[in-house]
DNA sequence: AATCTTGCTTATCGTACGATAAATTATCGG
DNA sequence: CCGATAATTTATCGTACGATAAGCAAGATT
């Protein structure tokens, strides 16, 4: 399989820098272990590369190692620095705001890789798992909560309650369930993800006041129970 | 490690029928799996039991096989089928009947076990995931969808159309990823499971009318777009 | 109590894994 | 072109895995 390359290769590949090499090696690894899982071995590995697996111990000390490196690429790379301005710019509808960060966020995360390795991650216990989730609070839940409280006439510069985030955290997860059903279920799923994103914010600005407003003000609404 | 068990016995434990012994066996397999994953060795888990590791092999013609059997287990017994008629029972108010079904649904499946076992059985693209994708829309979308149809004044016989399901899948989606932060990320979450059910349906309730209404309809709402 | 049956263990096989060392090939600076 | 240096391969080690075969021992049967 891996054997056309021992004498001369039959595209003569410039020689890379280390460190693109490496980066090389990062992105394969994570479109490999994202199919086969972290049990993944490493002689397969090797042989997607074209390489052998022996060579894979020159640029990662371990497995180990290169699965954290794995994580770091598949986690730092994706989030567009531009979304923090996009979400903050009160010159722009709220709503408005939220479909096109959610459009964009949506284009970047929701394909196969980057959704099985965020689960498998997180089924593994990855320390990076629970950083991105607090990441996800402070960039996206915190400032949608800010926007709420705004449009509620409350003050919106001191931290949310914990209950408010919870309260975005349905909103979030509804779009992000929508993912993990068509790229890792492999579910039939409603096709145009622009509109689904349109329903869940309706869904959610629409019914989101009465919560939001009562659950602020004074904790007084009951809760029915079993 | 499972040394003492050699001689006599410390609890001259009842020998239990084989069917009792296989059932013990994938019990104590699902718990083990769920913590370890399905990587997680034939060895570690017979100490786990306290026999042997042949033995498996008495009960399970292969470990592909106990997989199998751990699956069925973990997915078919937690649906109670007394949640079919109260979905069903129009006696009963929606917004009521929707609080006690998820809070309900929601004790039987949020644990870390159910939870790492669904979501491992996803990644791993085991066939009974999808089918239980379809039992979550048949028994409980399609239940929903038909209710709001009902209540908009709809022809509620007819199937859902997808579109419909799609916006029902965000309450789903919404609840559920509440279970994966907690069980699967270990996340620090409102501990007001109750709660966070009745706030997602009031947000699901306030805000389906608008969107649901308008899709059904005429779907002609301007969907904004980049 | 003797015998049969079956649950369980001990011993072991072949394979695949992660990792290391040594040999080999390719590239680059002079 | 040559020698140094780095990139890659070949060969191999120790271990852990899934699985099988043979033996033993505990109940059950008569």
């Amino acid at each position: 399989m891996a054997a056309a390359r021992t004498r001369s290769p039959a595209v003569p590949r410039k020689r890379q820098s280390p460190e693109a090499r490496r980066e090389e090696f990062i992105r394969k690894a994570a479109e490999f272990f994202a199919e086969e899982g972290f049990a993944g071995g490493t002689r397969e590995l090797a042989a997607k590369l074209g390489v052998t697996q022996p060579l894979l111990y020159r640029y990662f000390p371990s497995k180990e190692e290169l699965i954290q490196a794995v994580y770091r690429r598949v986690y730092l790379d994706r989030w567009n620095p531009e979304w923090d301005a996009l979400l903050a710019d009160r010159s722009r509808p709220i709503r408005e705001r939220l479909q096109k960060f959610y459009e964009a966020y949506t284009d970047a995360i929701f394909d196969r890789e980057w959704l099985r390795i965020y689960l498998a991650s997180g089924l593994a216990g990855a320390e990076i798992n629970r950083w991105y989730v607090s990441v996800v609070e402070t960039r996206i839940l915190t400032r949608i909560v800010a926007e709420f409280r705004n449009e509620a006439g409350l003050p919106a510069q001191e931290p949310p309650a914990p209950g408010e985030l919870e309260l975005a955290w349905i909103l979030q997860g509804g779009i992000f369930y929508y993912g993990v059903r068509k790229y890792i279920f492999d579910s039939p799923v409603q096709e145009d993800k622009a509109r689904v994103i349109s329903n869940a914010l309706d869904i959610f600005f629409e019914g989101i006041a009465k919560v939001f407003g009562a659950k602020t003000k004074v904790r007084t609404r009951a809760v029915r129970r079993a």
